[in-house]
DNA sequence: GTAGGGTTAG
């Protein structure tokens, strides 16, 4: 049988062979790098295939025959594969040779410490520069801006322009996005006349960048005429102007342009769809939505994580968690972003508990960290889904620095809301007292809402005053202060600070409310009559009233700010825009259908009461979203807990 | 060698 286990012990061998032929391979490398004799032909050749690793021995060992197009090839395999050791190491070399590179090689120097995040080595080699041009300029503006660093950017520009060199259309494109947002329009303005001096003002990247400089800073119409200007349209230059309407907010305009440039032959990408999105986001048009998402699927175009956030949110926005879900679970890769979404599109819906569960998973994953806006997600999900134990824990661990950061004011927010909002509105109080910050108009608000609704009215009364003090012209808090003391019956105090209110010139944002039927979107305000069916709408308002009163519904006069008779104020409530969506989603749907209303302020006391009457008498689940969040209503509750 | 638009929160 030795035969046999001869046999099987060549079956055995490939596997010895192999490790020898790998060995073989290795040793084969290593003799054809360095090259003999020394060749910088070869040096190049192999940055070009790629073979970076090689090319640096090569390198060493050419030493002072090294020149120009040798340390170009090298530099640039080094950028586009980002090592950051190997451009380090080419830097070394000319620095031991004694090689002095001309402008050229310093600025690719530059943009290679620059595109591995090495930004204070990026500007030691221009402070190192004798002499500079546009380039090496414009190379670390750009750097600068990448990174968010505005105020260098914007320095460094007009240092470039004392120092006589000409910007060209990449400096102007480049150093706009730093004023935009940044630096308000004022020195936008001005580096729009050199523009226009320097003939620039047609030249595409350069006008996008100058129409969105003017968006960021709130001038849409700036913004539209510059865009209306362009010889020539991209997507970029489109996306930037509709992306402009949207983030100001003007949803319906970025829809409406969106489809005129449709039709005018706009070829959108993902970008474009990300913006159409938020814009969807902020009408809460979910039939418009979905169709975005079918769109997309459809013509497979390219789902890149930022389009992906998008329709999370979207969905979220629109009242449609499972969606956001769905589409937060088919990911195949997350960016903070995506989580930041998730989390806040639950927090948002009050479901405390999922809130939990997914920041849970976030770190058991471990592959993305928290931020900031994690943390407020978080913070607030807690609260809004009185979860507040959980809550504290989590701020306690960012006191203890847990990811690298510390609570923001806006966190310190979020605990005395919770605190508030459990009822505990003596610890908030203390919790006030003792924060690193000044309290903001909105952290008080949100504590005096607290006293209010936990009738609290010594608290209240103190935390109103400083109110009255910082926010003087807000009528939010006069009302609910006022509401706190006729719960205490302190009429006296009732009448005073009515007084007060009507001495200080309050103004209050239009009220607007909207509902989708058939993917139209209906809108309607307190004060105009714009609406085709207003009469009709008004008349049935008046007969719901009168039905809800029979079952228990009695109208909260506290709701209305103007100094008229009670008659009056029932008038003016039942012209709130909420009630007039409501009603006309209620005769415009099916019976037993839900009814989606969106409001773009905070939703009032009588409202949320009167949408709670047409859950409970006609068998509805409504579901409002306000500027805060949305209230799920079913048989008369309210998810929120009466409590928003 | 240098350039423009985008997603969460407020």
């Amino acid at each position: 049988m030795k035969w046999l286990q001869k046999i099987k012990r060549q079956m055995r061998r490939p596997k010895k062979q192999s490790r020898a032929f790998s060995s073989l391979t290795f040793t084969q490398q290593q003799l054809t790098v360095p090259s003999f004799p020394p060749n910088p032909q070869n040096l190049k050749t192999l940055c070009s295939n790629g073979q970076l690793t090689k090319a640096l021995i090569e390198m060493a060992t050419l030493g002072l025959e090294m020149r120009f197009e040798e340390y170009d090839a090298l530099l640039n395999a080094c950028v586009n594969q980002r090592t950051l050791r190997g451009g380090q190491r080419v830097h070394a070399h000319m620095i031991k040779t004694c090689y002095r590179p001309p402008v050229y090689l310093r600025t690719r120097l530059i943009v290679f410490y620059n595109k591995c995040e090495c930004l204070s080595d990026a500007r030691k080699m221009f402070d190192e520069m004798r002499e500079r041009n546009v380039v090496s300029w414009t190379a670390m503006i750009s750097a600068y801006s990448q990174k968010a660093h505005s105020f260098e950017a914007l320095n460094l520009f007009i240092r470039m322009l004392r120092s006589d060199t000409e910007p060209n259309e990449f400096t102007f494109a480049t150093v706009l996005t730093s004023c935009a947002g940044a630096f308000g329009f004022e020195l936008g303005k001005q580096i729009h006349s050199l523009i226009i001096k320097s003939n620039f003002e047609s030249h595409i990247y350069v006008g996008s960048s100058l129409l969105d400089m003017y968006a960021k800073a709130g001038r849409i119409h700036e913004a539209r005429g510059v865009f209306e200007c362009l010889p020539e349209r991209d997507v970029v230059s489109c996306t930037a102007i509709i992306s402009g309407y949207a983030q100001l907010g003007l949803d319906e305009e970025a829809i409406e342009l969106f489809r005129k440039l449709q039709v005018e032959g706009m070829i959108s990408n993902y970008v474009t769809y990300a913006s159409v999105l938020t814009a969807l986001s902020g009408l809460a048009a979910l039939g418009h939505g979905k169709q975005v998402h079918s769109h997309v699927l459809r013509f497979e175009i390219p789902s890149y994580v930022v389009l992906q956030n998008s329709l999370i949110d979207m969905y979220s926005k629109c009242g449609s968690l499972t969606f956001s879900r769905r589409v937060f679970d088919n990911m195949s890769e997350r960016t903070v972003i995506s989580w930041n979404a998730m989390l806040v599109g639950y927090s948002k819906h009050g479901m405390g508990r999922e809130v939990v569960e997914l920041f849970n998973l976030m770190r058991e994953e471990n592959k993305v960290k928290p931020d900031s806006v994690t943390y407020l997600a978080v913070l607030s999900g807690c609260s809004h889904g009185g979860m507040e134990d959980r809550g504290l824990e989590v701020f306690h661990e960012m006191v203890d620095c847990k990811d690298g950061f510390e609570p923001e004011i806006e966190h310190y927010g979020c605990v005395v809301d919770m605190l508030g909002r459990a009822g505990r509105v003596g610890e908030a109080l203390e919790f006030i007292k003792k924060m690193p910050f000044e309290p903001t108009a909105a952290i008080l608000g949100s504590l005096l809402g607290a006293c209010r609704v936990h009738s609290n009215v010594d608290i209240g009364e103190f935390v109103g005053q400083r109110l009255m003090e910082i926010e003087p012209e807000n009528a939010g808090n006069y009302v609910i202060l006022s509401n706190l003391y006729a719960s205490a019956g302190r009429w006296e105090d009732v009448t005073r600070v009515r007084e007060l209110m009507k001495e200080k010139a309050v103004t209050k944002d239009p009220g607007r409310s909207w509902i989708e039927l058939d993917q139209i979107l209906h809108t309607f305000h307190a004060s105009d009559r714009s609406h085709p069916m207003r009469e009709e709408l008004s008349a049935k308002v008046k007969q719901l009233s009168v039905k809800f009163k029979e079952a228990g519904y009695v109208p909260d006069m506290s709701c209305v700010l103007y100094d008229v008779d009670e008659e009056q104020k029932e008038k003016v409530l039942l012209g709130h825009s909420e009630k007039l969506a409501l009603t006309f989603g209620l005769i415009g749907t099916p019976e037993g259908a839900p009814i989606r209303v969106i409001k773009n302020l905070r939703i009032c006391v009588d409202c949320h009461n009167f949408a709670k009457f047409v859950s409970k008498v006609y068998g509805r689940k409504v579901s409002l979203r306000d500027k805060n969040r949305f209230h799920h209503i079913v048989e008369g509750t309210c998810s929120c807990g009466d409590y928003w």
